[in-house]
DNA sequence: CTGAAAGCGCTTACAG
DNA sequence: CTGAAAGCGCTTACAG
């Protein structure tokens, strides 16, 4: 392997001084035009382009942002990620993408490298396993040197900027729209019910039941996927128990198996039953039939975590924004 | 913002020397314990780490593999990545991820800025676009001075170490499946006929359909998914036609198209029409019907490529090699 | 217009 | 066992 060639090694054939050559690579106006086209000119020869861990170093300052994802696999996640990515790139930003699979550890490790001087700022969705411990110190350590920009997940000790979904409300527009459809029998379906967002889903969902004494709604958690599957189909067979008439799925998964539960058993979508979810957009337009669904914007996501990161390389930050996202609730062929 | 607390400060409060705490903070034998502890306990104390760019810039090294991915929208690419990232974590080395959406110019860019002194090597699947426009210089230049393996797509003037997955092979099996189960008309699908993988599919496809004189092979491909969709729908209801005893997808999309067609005609699956294609695995497993599919196996592909870039970190490679990972036919609930 | 010098934050061969 | 010095590849204030 050749060993990529240096401003000195430049310098020495052409037989100027390292300065001139650094200022000539950078356009400097101290520098003549013929002494310029002949360094641009040997560099092009040479295949040199400046070191960027060097330059990264000497300047104090890399135009790396740093993100750290909890699992690429998540269509949300990877939405959020790419318009990170975009958003980024047109302010001159590279990104550097860790993903912690949802562990406590990767991510503390993830922020300690990052923070060593290897990006401008971080933008962190935390990993299920720092709600769980409830463990938040790494993030106050790493933040009193590289600001911080947290997206998603929020909790009150997380005290950064941080851009999140409106998860509750996201809920409740589904009920609702399951309301004026005049829908009485509600089942909440989740294989989330573990993660910090599924218990939220579910007590919000809960506690619209008790406000509406002529609904009645039911719940189903399950982790294990296959028995999610047969609990839900089981439910919503058995007709010994008053009939489902909606059903509201906490997370992607729980609604493509109640959905394939419901066509499987050969029930009729809104005359029977209607279903309203998450999904993965780009699936869900091709799929028959397509899912109802809660639109979270994730471009929207993705986008304003780049904005506030940025903003808060420019001017310290007093206090922390929380920027909420409004959700909508998109009909498609499962409810009316 | 706090600045990060650096050796030299360390040392001056300690007042040793800047080389003494270098040394105690990587536990040289040279430094006495006492002096160990003391440098370590400030060092925690004030949450001194070591700067990455200044470590990289000083030993050479960065323990950092650049990935280029042109989608990670593509679940594929995503699972690729994922091991990729796991496989690289466990020999010691870190990933840098950049996304060139297809594109040649930014995947140029992703390559000159990792080859800069930010990674050792670089794992990259072509773009699109690169492939389109027959343009592969920029890889050679790099390759001069960053080893790199490329995956998943090949091309005769891309001469690196590179894993990729038979796909020749997968087509013809999924042929051969229909064959053995007696199947005549067989319709091949695809959304990606502009790309180069999908151009090799269908002239597999059709090669085989050439030398299969019993059987015989239609193909429908169309950019445009919502025409897609109507051309798929407008041949499998066609009556005046031979009747489509199976179709194969050529990709993801094409494969949910055909899929959801073929439900929303209420047409049976394995009775009428037998269905092969490509699929998101994770999302397959829960939807009805599971389709059958073409298992690529992207852990492998992800392991297989880091393994060959740490290869050829150490030893400088003389012959590019080529791993071709077998794939195989899944069988689900549209094809016996 | 060009160059010598200092320095970014580290590591390490060498001297003591 | 500790420290002074050189150097990784750059940039830039300063001198000439």
């Amino acid at each position: 392997m050749k060993k990529k060639i240096t401003i000195k090694e430049i310098a020495k054939i052409l037989m100027v001084s390292v300065s001139t050559v650094s200022k000539a690579m950078n356009d400097s106006p101290e520098i003549s035009e013929k002494t310029k086209k002949k360094v641009k000119d040997l560099a092009k020869f040479y295949g040199y382009t400046p070191n960027h861990i060097a330059v990264s170093l000497k300047n104090q300052s890399t135009f790396n942002i740093g993100v750290i994802i909890p699992d690429i696999q998540n269509p949300f996640l990877a939405e959020v990620l790419k318009n990170i990515e975009i958003t980024a790139k047109k302010k001159g930003y590279r990104i550097i993408t860790f993903f912690t699979d949802e562990k406590l550890k990767e991510e503390r490790e993830s922020l300690n490298i990052l923070s060593n001087g290897m990006v401008e700022g971080i933008i962190v969705c935390p990993s299920e396993e720092t709600f769980v411990e409830r463990e938040f110190k790494h993030f106050n350590n790493i933040a009193e040197t590289t600001p911080i920009v947290t997206f998603d997940r929020i909790h009150k000790e997380l005290d950064f900027n941080s851009v999140s979904v409106d998860d509750d409300q996201s809920i409740l527009k589904a009920c609702a729209h399951f309301k004026e459809n005049n829908l009485k029998n509600i089942l909440f379906v989740s294989s989330i019910g573990w993660l910090s967002v599924g218990k939220t889903r579910r007590r919000t969902f809960k506690s619209y039941m008790e406000t509406e004494k002529a609904i009645e709604g039911e719940t189903i958690e399950e982790h294990n996927l296959d028995e999610l599957r047969a609990k839900i189909e089981a439910r919503i067979t058995d007709n010994s128990l008053p009939k489902i008439e909606a059903i509201l799925g906490a997370d992607i998964e729980s609604t493509l198996i109640a959905s394939a539960s419901i066509s499987r058993n050969k029930i009729k979508f809104i005359d029977e039953v209607s279903l309203i979810g998450y999904v993965n957009k780009n699936h869900n337009e091709l799929q028959y039939p397509r899912v109802s669904y809660i639109n979270q914007f994730p471009e929207k996501v993705g986008e304003k975590a780049v904005d506030l990161l940025i903003n808060n390389l420019k001017e310290d930050h007093k206090k922390a924004t929380l920027e909420i996202i409004k959700t909508e609730i998109v009909t498609k062929d499962t409810s009316k």
